[in-house]
DNA sequence: ACAAAATATGCGTCATAACGTATATTGTAC
DNA sequence: GTACAATATACGTTATGACGCATATTTTGT
């Protein structure tokens, strides 16, 4: 799994994905993140823009890390956003 | 280029460094972000975490991109699936 | 269909990122 | 060392993310 991440929606999109994937509730993921319910929601959804922080707690709470790179051209798997 | 980023400072000093690599000025990346200079400071230093959004709108404007994926351990790891 | 679980929203409050503006500090020439 | 550029801080204000708590809506299982 490596995917690119340029939106808000798009991240929410991946930790979505990788919770499933786990097959955990939005609260176990909030708990393990110190976070609310809620508040993995709106990150999932990607409606309201999260702080850093938070999608850094969720992200090492799925055992997830961040890759910062020059922007490539296709060569690397964009999320599919279309309904 | 591509750097693992755990935390906000981490993501600072690779901002910073794209940044210097490019011989553009905190105000320069500031106004390509549509940010002040003072929150790009902010932002480098990783002091204060800052919003998603923001650290996306950098990014973009030094034309690089992120990526999330399994956490590695030491290189490259393909237990892609667990459990 | 029904109940239960999971997820999405609502509302008031609090905490704080980012703002505008400005200044202080540091770095880099000449 | 003296300007000048670049970066870091400061202050009051504004915008909003996350909170607690609750409820509505959707999904899942029987």
């Amino acid at each position: 799994m490596n995917d690119l991440a340029r939106t808000p929606r798009q991240i929410g999109t991946i930790i979505q994905r990788a919770r499933k994937k786990r097959d955990w509730t939005q609260m176990q993921l909030a708990e393990r993140a110190g976070l609310r319910q809620a508040t993995i929601s709106m990150i999932e959804s990607g409606q309201k823009p999260a702080k850093l922080e938070s999608i850094l707690a969720v992200l090492a709470a799925l055992d997830l890390e961040l890759r910062i790179g020059a922007r490539s051209k296709g060569h690397e798997r964009d999320i599919e956003e279309l309904f």
